[in-house]
DNA sequence: AATATCCTTTACAAAAAAGTAAAGTATATT
DNA sequence: AATATACTTTACTTTTTTGTAAAGGATATT
């Protein structure tokens, strides 16, 4: 289960974008700020840009800026157009091991799983602009005190597993 | 954002185990069953034996088996022993593009996300055994409509983000 | 108009992940 | 003991992802 490189440094080039204040960048410049090399932050903006997400001037005096103010940026949006959700529309065609088609694509409980993450995961995306993450503090420090509770729509049958307990965080390089 | 291949498959090989009711299989009953290739389960299996989660009995009538029942284990096990969690502790080296360290090491918005997310997951996949994807349904099923609250540890920040809703389900394959 | 700057496109190279092959070791049956 | 079955180990090949290179096209300045 892992975040790809093209989405965690895509993203990272999209809130430089949005702290600039509307400003544009050149590719260079957000390469030396990001420390990345000037052609693998071409590939990852032209990624955004055929996104939407961005917008390019060319010639002397152009530069990259976000095509839509930070308040108005999901971070749903931004991994959509990065890289495929935790459950995508091919997940079961490209695990099909030696066969064309899995073999559980009738009934298959792992997909369940899956798929209930990939919406909870979904969810909280389209909940978070890059406006939050550029004001950091209140709103995300909120994030790590999250935990789950089963919906309203089917309450009788959650009780076991309502109010999951939280792991420890992992430790950070940092 | 993805979950590995060996993940998959080795989650599916634990699951055919655990359906077995106790009852050890060869690694080519296992290939034949999952649709992958004797080479590829052997491979998923050693790893799985390493990480203690399952025991291998050697020579003719050998085979593979759960190393405890299935109501013992978690997928939080399962997918630590398969792979990386979704922060590990290896990211900011990682993702440290050009440089040693990333330039974000002090102080990174993205890094809150990806803790959050990783914590939400980690509790799901501890709270969910191999048994309760045997037996399906109830269980199961219920996932599909969790949604997120804020938790009460820090209840008056969280009034905006609280009650977040779901985003409509993929269309799959099947 | 020439030029320097800066984005665009296509193709390629390197690294990581996925998947295969083959020779080796252990065990039960004959 | 010989043999067939089945796990184990190491090395290798293929595919995918990541990252780089280079030539091309657009724009503002001089």
């Amino acid at each position: 289960m892992k975040v790809t490189a093209i989405e965690e440094y895509g993203l990272r080039c999209l809130l430089l974008l949005a702290r600039n204040g509307g400003e544009s960048m050149t590719l260079s410049e957000i390469g030396v700020k990001e420390g990345l090399s000037v052609p693998y932050v071409s590939k990852l903006l032209m990624i955004l840009r055929k996104a939407g997400l961005v917008k390019a001037d060319r010639g002397r005096n152009g530069g990259y800026l976000l095509a839509s103010a930070p308040q108005r940026v999901t971070l749903g949006e931004v991994m959509n157009s990065l890289g495929e959700p935790l459950l995508s529309s091919g997940h079961c065609k490209r695990y099909s091991g030696e066969r064309d088609s899995c073999v559980h694509s009738a009934d298959c409980s792992i997909r369940s799983v899956w798929r209930s993450f990939d919406r909870i995961f979904s969810s909280l995306l389209e909940s978070i602009t890059l406006a939050d993450l550029v004001s950091g503090g209140d709103r995300l420090g909120a994030f790590g005190d999250f935990r789950l509770n089963g919906s309203a729509s089917n309450p009788q049958q959650r009780d076991d597993v309502a109010e999951v307990p939280l792991r420890n965080a992992n430790t950070l390089a940092t």
